[in-house]
DNA sequence: CAATCATGCTGGTATAGACCAGAAGCGAAC
DNA sequence: GTTCGCTTCTGGTCTATACCAGCATGATTG
């Protein structure tokens, strides 16, 4: 392992990368003790508080685990990266290896109902963009997806050909928003007729109602989600952390 | 603020402390940016460094939010402290003030299969302790519960009154084991005349299958839970950050 | 042989200083 | 007036050092 100043990444940072390959290919195996903070520090000649720097990130990653007065060693259990935070739709067929498309049913601007503006932080009578697709996955149909959009940040997103890209991709690129958290709630419901005969199954067949509130870095609400998925066909994964 | 060097907290941790406490009251609001690091260090007398780590801590939880160049900020959008991390059912009913309690089904030693072993990190033909539990919620069955607990680190668990007490408590301070991060998976089905009958609904009621693998700080699988939720009482929620 | 204690490891906390890059405010020059 | 550039903020990174508490090991002592 070596360092380089040339390299722009900040030293701490080429450490951390350095070490969460070894531990990606394996060459670090779960369990195994890493090499001390003073270890690191003198064959690198570096100082300790740089290679904690370092370390700090995997342990809160989750891929290293420190103990007192012990070595700190490689987490046992490996947490698939793939079901850590969150993703659209198209990230998540992506990942499932399918491809996801829409079908546009309704895209057309509103008022805010009280609670929607009241999330976005708003006043009552504030304009939204609503979505409505079906999502579908390898040309399947998928979910039915109900996504509201303050109209004052995605100005003119309408546009876009949100059938083709990603629309968390369009928020990045066109209007420089970028998703970091989301609180979401999943209940099961039956399918009422309508939305059964939009999935193409029975009705009352058995479904995942999932809501989500998605938020930039700075806590400003991007988007408000309502998603029907088909129950016999979607499965939903996730990781969580207790304090 | 002032901080103590009787106070057994470490110093990073008290001024870290105060800040929490600060935006949970709203003495700090939503936006509105924080005195700069230097500045605490001053009027503190202690290093930035120190100040530097306690406001580490806010970022990564999400409360602050760092603008190189520009002051740190309080977070728009406040996370709802109860929705972080994941719980076992007794915490999660407590949350939303109701009383849980069980109805034991059936409790019993049997081999583990392999696909399970696999999860504990053990040979197949290993033994596991069953758990199954009606879970019910000011007396209402809410939820059907199977958990699967590798023997050989838990015991005689069995002994343990499991009706008055939360699993995760009687694990922590019987056998020092703590739940730190769980992989779940969510789908909606339909439930069959035997479940029905045992929560008290219509057959073919829609209800949330959850499957959980719960692990400890160094990523030892401690329990594999199977819950059936019923749909029409039950909503789970949670966040989830994208990196 | 067994209990005990010293030593040398580990990570945990804290210090005081240094330099960088990006943003912002302000004044001077055009 | 507008623009350019300086000064002065901000956080980002890094150093070298210090002392603490927990743990393991091995030597010493009973």
């Amino acid at each position: 392992m070596r360092i380089s100043h040339r390299d722009p990444r900040p030293i701490f940072r080429q450490i951390s990368d350095t070490l969460r390959e070894d531990i990606r290919v394996g060459s670090l195996k779960s369990g195994a003790p890493i090499p001390s903070e003073r270890e690191y520090a003198e064959k690198l000649r570096i100082s300790r508080m740089t290679v904690r720097a370092a370390i700090n990130e995997l342990v809160a990653e989750g891929l290293l685990v420190r103990k007192p007065g012990r070595a700190t060693t490689v987490s046992a259990g490996m947490i698939s990266k793939s079901t850590q935070g969150f993703m659209s739709f198209t990230e998540d067929m992506q990942l499932r290896g399918m491809t996801a498309t829409s079908r546009l049913l309704n895209c057309h601007e509103e008022m805010a109902d009280a609670s929607v503006a009241a999330q976005f932080g708003l006043s009552a009578g504030s304009r939204v963009v609503v979505l409505e697709r079906v999502r579908l996955a390898d040309g399947q149909p998928m979910a039915l997806e109900h996504v509201q959009l303050p109209q004052g940040r995605f100005a003119g997103i309408q546009q876009h050909d949100l059938q083709a890209h990603s629309l968390y991709a369009t928020m990045e690129r066109e209007y420089q928003a970028a998703p970091r958290t989301s609180d979401e709630s999943i209940e099961a419901v039956a399918l009422s007729a309508t939305e059964a005969a939009l999935l193409g199954v029975a009705q009352d067949s058995p479904a995942l109602l999932a809501r989500r509130v998605t938020r930039d870095a700075e806590g400003h609400v991007l988007e408000v989600v309502k998603t029907v998925y088909r129950g016999d066909r979607y499965r939903m994964v996730f990781t969580r952390k207790r304090s």
